[in-house]
DNA sequence: AAAGATTGAAAATTCAATCTTT
DNA sequence: AAAGATTGAATTTTCAATCTTT
C-alpha cells in the first residue's frame, strides 16, 4: 500500500469550477476564431497580425525591438519572426538592426502599415465590443482584467 | 459633408475596457499555448485532442456523432475531421456510420483511448488549477462563467 | 555560454471543393 | 438544395537547429 505506482488522488474540479473552466475553454477557442474570421474579411489581417501592427502604432517611433514586440503580443520569438517576415513582404513594416547593437533587431511600421492599422481599428473595436465588452457589466470587466493578469503571472512563473 | 467615404466615429474603448481587453487577449493567447506545451510533454496530447477524448469519455457509450462532437469542442467540422483522423490512426478512437443513417458518422473511444484520457486527466486538472482556477476567488469564478457564456451567445448570433 | 533572432522542416489548421444522403 | 462529413492544397504555427553578438 501507498507505493509509487499511483499518484495522489488529484483535487478534481467542483461543479462550479468545471462550469467556469468549460465556459472559459469555449471562449479561448471561439473568440480568437471569430475575431480572425471577421478581421480577415474586413481588413486582410489576422487578429494576431493586427495586434502586431497595433502595438507598433502605439510606440513613439512606431518602432519596437523584436523581443519586446514578442512579449507585448504574448508570442514566441519564432512565431513573431515568421509573421513579421510576411508583413515585411507586404511592406507594412520593415526590420533593421538597432544601431550600435549588433544582435538586436527592431521592427518599424511603414506608412502603408500605419494606414492599414488605422483603417482596421474601427472594425476591430466594433468586433471586440460586439463579441465581448458590450456584453459585460462593470463587475465582469474588472474581474476579466484580474483574471487575465493572474493567468499571465501564473504561466510565467 | 456626411458622405459615404467616412464611417461614423466608432465608440473607442475606455481605459478600463481596454485594460480588460488586453488582459483577455493575453489570456486567450497564452493559456492555450501553456496548456498545450504541458499536455504534450506529459501526455502526448494537445489541449484540443484531450478535449475531444474527454468529451467522448463522458458520454454514456463513449460515442458521439461528429457534428455534435464539433459543437461540444467549439471546433469546425473540418478541423475535427482532421484531428479525429489522426486520433483514429493512433487507435484512440474509431469512426463508424451510425446504423440506419447513411450520412451520420459517430466517433467512439477505444479501450486505449479511454486509458489515455484517464491517465492524462490528473495532469490536465492540475494544470488548469495551477494556471487558472486556483488563482481565482469565488466572484471571479462566477464572472468567468458568465463571460464565457455571454461570448458564446454573442458569437453564435 | 547566454541573449537575440532567424530558418527550414514538420505538424496543425484553414479554406474551398467535393461527395453522399436526405 | 441542404445536411453531414471528408479531402487535398495552401497557409500558419511549432519545433529544433543554427547563426551572430556579447
Amino acid at each position: 500500500m501507498g507505493g509509487m505506482t499511483n499518484a495522489d488522488e488529484p483535487r478534481w474540479l467542483s461543479r462550479d469550477e468545471l462550469a467556469a473552466w468549460l465556459a472559459n475553454s469555449a471562449l479561448m477557442i471561439s473568440l480568437p476564431a471569430a475575431l480572425d474570421a471577421r478581421m480577415q474579411r474586413e481588413s486582410q489581417l489576422t487578429f494576431f497580425e493586427y495586434m502586431v501592427l497595433s502595438v507598433l502604432s502605439e510606440e513613439p517611433e512606431h518602432t519596437l525591438q523584436m523581443s519586446d514586440l514578442a512579449a507585448r503580443t504574448s508570442a514566441s520569438l519564432s512565431r513573431l519572426s515568421h509573421v513579421v517576415g510576411r508583413l515585411e513582404k507586404r511592406e507594412l513594416l520593415r526590420r533593421a538592426r538597432i544601431p550600435g547593437s549588433g544582435r538586436r533587431t527592431a521592427a518599424t511600421l511603414t506608412g502603408a502599415g500605419h494606414q492599414i492599422v488605422v483603417a482596421a481599428a474601427p472594425g476591430h473595436v466594433a468586433a471586440v465590443r460586439e463579441y465581448l465588452i458590450d456584453n459585460l457589466d462593470a463587475d465582469d470587466l474588472t474581474a476579466l482584467r484580474r483574471i487575465g493578469t493572474a493567468v499571465q503571472k501564473a504561466i510565467s512563473d
